[in-house]
RNA sequence: GGGCAAGUGGUGGAAUGGCAUACACGUUGGACUUAAAAUCCAAUGGCCGUAAGGUCGUGUGGGUUCGACUCCCACCUUGCCCACCA
């Protein structure tokens, strides 16, 4: 009988229980056992989960359990990402509480996941909004300003002024904030920093060890950093002499530098232009540059703009005088801020040379245009080449000059081979409330003074209204801000921000191995369980999240915590749920409530359906009926358990040809589905579990029925759908009263290298590529005797009969090809 | 502008040098039923053909190969990421 919808929710809802009351998913540290660490990116807690999380945690739940089956000591935590700007918002609409909002929303997304049956380690849930968890926030802070890694600094930073705070140069998406699109502002503020910077060369080395890493997210982080190789070459203004440094990646067209470039926030700028005739109408134009927001001055095509200094610079390497100009389009933040122009082998000072009419020289030839002129150029010659003009380097090769004259720059002091980052270091000041704050103390005598480790954590505190108006909330508490210095006990001031959120996640999966320690965590647990041997997680953290976790990890092994380089070894970045071609979200108004889903057909059908739609790694297009399909193969699956005894024993001793292909279909599905799920291959495995049905469904009807082989196919298909449907698994499981308490204690099937051994094969017949005809052949046959049997048949000769044969191509076991 | 990924039936997708469209959804027809649902059976890329069968066909154009959805070159389209980075 199939099952209604009700017998469905009462089975996952039994074994839901049973899997917590026998503490099923409970790991501890297991020494004589392989661990497996499965973790997926935990959750920002907003209320209901939703199809995306669905997706997510289904992913990593199948390879857990799977994982389990084959013997790992699998652990399997989760928890909430609990701190950040909604809370506060809510707080704000709703004049509530901020932890009262997110407890609410935890227990909201709990029962979700609950609800999903998945095998988590609910010992292990870690919110970082505890003041447990975030006390170690505050010691790890510490232990990087001991270390100088940890700074204070005034500069000009990335303002909201919707949200009222700080945005790090990574949550700046096209020139507005990451969060509301807001163009972002420049402002003054002192603020704390993390010395990322330092670990640039490892971060960008220790990518090599990720090659389970996707090849798209590796590039991602590559180009983050952003290594660029070059010289600093040492231009001099010549009414001063003051130096005036340019990075250059094409030290080779350095004969064709023909004017200077300074960023409008140049230190040199304001001495230049002091004093001359037009001096007033160049800070006009700094001024309106300067506030320029970014979103503007990053929209690509932008024209570019600039202004004569009226003082000129020498080139090192010839003597040579040149204009300086000031031009918006030289950034402050990379390399030296100041650049050597060549309109004709960079496209950017091409475009602006012709604006302004300035002098081009070409230093590099093509050999493919011998007569390229400057005067004649419609755009600036970026390829390889052959040095001109360029004294004693004419006629090297422009890839070998670039190392040639970097170091004739070194040995004449004119300049130094070097290398400049694109990453910078880490603003994670929020002037917010619903953060860790930062373990800081302002004294007069002592200056900046960390909190003592035994006073920590320093709580937020309870009594602050927040109105999202202005400043930082923390700093509307008195009893918060009044502190005595701890070293001269004087009256000092609290340190008022609160660190950004991405601080907390950088090192949560540290935290899962011992939640409960006193210490930030306990070392011995996370040699057994780190790394992770397989994270899962989306696209959107393929930088920022991943870059931060790797340089905790790289910073808590200089602190001798841990001695791993990498947290992560595997990482699956799955595909976004969309609906209607759209991403499913609450704003687009497309969402699909995985709760809706799961009354009408059960978790088991929505696992099901969620990983059979497309493979991991893929966008998948949300549609109703995949989820009808699958709640219609779980029926399948109950019926084909219930039928196989309704057939007459036949008390069969020996498998005739009909079990041994049954026999072989079974073992051989055990292998490619063993296979398909190490390799994430989730939608594959389900199809060969559907073909092995449809074949027992056939075996059925024509076969005479052999009961303990259909038993032990029955057995084995439930056990290889148990990580993907694990209630209905569990259910039939125990009416077949095998040994286990329950199914997740069972070993995955292994198949039978003798049962896929066969004597016969077929093989596909092709006269010039094109398929003729198939044959049944003898397993390894010899060429002579295939070539024999196929030009033998009729069907072929029609093909090759007044034709002579060219050549005969024979693939063992698998197919011939006459060419004619 | 740069980088990466993808493009296959009505739909989701399978095949990564060797039978294109597995598996599923949907659709159509049939069985069962008073009826419906459920279930079962059959058909389901285009064109020609009563059929057997033939022929074309994996974004476009070329190439390599006995053989190409798969590899190489060029182009088109879509998506994602980065973007005045010297």
């Amino acid at each position: 009988m199939p099952y209604t919808i009700k017998e469905i929710q009462k089975i996952e809802e039994k074994w839901q229980n049973i899997w917590k009351d026998k503490e099923i998913f409970k790991v501890d540290e297991i020494l004589d056992k392989p661990k497996y660490y499965c973790l997926e990116m935990f959750p920002y807690p907003s209320g209901k989960i939703h199809m995306g999380h669905v997706r997510n945690y289904t992913i990593a739940d199948v390879i857990s359990r799977f994982k389990m089956a084959q013997g790992f000591n699998v652990l399997h935590p989760m928890g909430y990402d609990a701190f950040g700007q909604p809370a506060e918002n809510a707080a704000i609409k709703h004049n509530t509480d901020p932890s009262e909002w997110t407890e609410t929303c935890i227990d909201q997304m709990r029962e979700g996941l609950k609800r999903m049956g998945f095998s988590y380690d609910w010992n292990r849930e870690i919110k970082t909004c505890d003041k447990d968890y975030y006390k170690w926030n505050q010691w790890i802070f510490i232990k990087m300003f001991e270390r100088g890694l940890a700074y204070k600094k005034s500069s000009s930073v990335n303002w909201c002024s919707s949200c009222e705070t700080t945005l790090a140069n990574e949550e700046v998406i096209n020139g507005g904030c990451w969060r509301c699109k807001t163009d972002v502002l420049q402002k003054d503020l002192d603020q704390w920093y993390l010395k990322i910077t330092d670990y640039s060369e490892k971060l960008l080395e220790d990518l090599k060890m990720l090659e389970h890493w996707p090849d798209r997210v590796v590039s991602m982080q590559e180009n983050w950093i952003g290594k660029s190789h070059g010289v600093e070459i040492y231009f001099k203004v010549k009414e001063t002499n003051d130096p005036i440094p340019v990075f250059t990646t094409r030290a080779d067209t350095i004969f064709g530098a023909t004017y200077v470039v300074l960023a409008p926030e140049h230190h040199l700028v304001d001495k230049l232009i002091k004093g001359i005739d037009n001096e007033g109408a160049i800070r006009k134009f700094i001024d309106r540059v300067a506030n320029q927001s970014k979103s503007l001055r990053m929209s690509g095509d932008l024209k570019k703009e600039g202004m004569f200094t009226g003082k000129y610079a020498i080139n090192p390497a010839n003597d040579e005088v040149v204009p300086i100009w000031i031009a918006d389009y030289v950034l402050m933040e990379y390399g030296t801020g100041a650049i050597m122009a060549v309109p004709t082998h960079d496209q950017r000072d091409f475009l602006f040379a012709k604006e302004y009419d300035l002098p081009k020289r070409i230093v590099i030839k093509d050999s493919k245009h011998p007569d390229m002129k400057q005067e004649s150029m419609s755009c600036a010659y970026e390829g390889e080449g052959v040095l001109v003009d360029s004294k004693e380097f004419d006629g090297l090769g422009n890839v070998e000059a670039i190392e040639k004259i970097g170091k004739w720059f070194e040995k004449n002091k004119k300049g130094k081979i070097t290398v400049h980052w694109r990453l910078r270091d880490w603003l994670i000041s929020r002037q917010r409330y619903w953060g860790t704050p930062i373990p800081m103390i302002y004294c007069d005598t002592c200056g900046i003074v960390p909190v003592p480790e035994d006073k920590l954590p320093v709580e937020l505190p309870k009594d602050i209204k927040i109105t999202g108006e202005g400043g930082s909330p923390l700093e509307k508490s008195e009893d918060f801000v009044k502190v005595k210095c701890p070293k001269c006990s004087k009256d000092a001031k609290r340190e008022t921000d609160t660190m950004a959120t991405f601080f907390d996640s950088s090192w949560y999966y540290l935290r899962y191995c011992s939640p409960k320690s006193d210490k930030v965590f306990d070392c011995d647990a996370a040699q057994y369980w780190m790394p992770v041997d397989q994270y899962i997680g989306g696209i959107e953290h393929a930088i920022l999240h991943l870059l931060y976790s790797r340089f905790f990890t790289k910073f808590l092994k200089d602190l001798k915590l841990i001695d791993f380089d990498e947290p992560f070894i595997k990482l699956l970045t799955q595909g976004m749920v969309l609906k209607d071609g759209e991403v499913m979200s609450k704003s687009r108004g497309n969402t699909v409530d995985p709760d809706a889903v799961i009354s009408k057909y059960g978790t088991d059908s929505l696992r099901l359906a969620i990983l059979f739609a497309a493979p991991p790694e893929d966008q998948l297009e949300w549609n109703d009926n995949a989820v009808d399909g699958a709640w219609k193969f779980l029926n399948r699956i109950n019926r084909l358990f219930e039928d196989r005894y309704d057939s007459d024993s036949s008390g069969k001793t020996e498998m005739d040809k009909e079990d041994k292909d049954l026999n072989f279909a079974l073992h051989e599905t055990i292998r490619k589905v063993t296979e398909d799920i190490s390799n994430h291959k989730f939608n594959t495995a389900i199809s060969s579990i559907m073909i092995l049905m449809n074949t027992v469904d056939k075996y059925n009807k024509y076969a005479d029925p052999n009961k303990e082989l259909l038993d032990n196919v029955v057995k084995n298909i439930v056990l290889m759908l148990s990580p993907i449907t694990p209630h209905l698994c569990e259910e039939l499981w125990q009416k077949m009263n095998m040994p286990e308490e329950t199914i997740t204690k069972a070993q995955w099937p292994k198949y039978d290298e003798a049962a896929l051994v066969t004597d016969s094969v077929k093989i596909i017949a092709q006269v010039n590529g094109k398929l003729r005809d198939r044959f049944d052949i003898d397993f390894d046959a010899k060429e002579e005797d295939v070539k024999k049997i196929v030009l033998d048949n009729e069907n072929i000769r029609k093909w090759i009969e007044g034709k002579s044969i060219k050549k005969f191509i024979y693939i063992p076991n698998k197919l011939v090809n006459i060419v004619v």
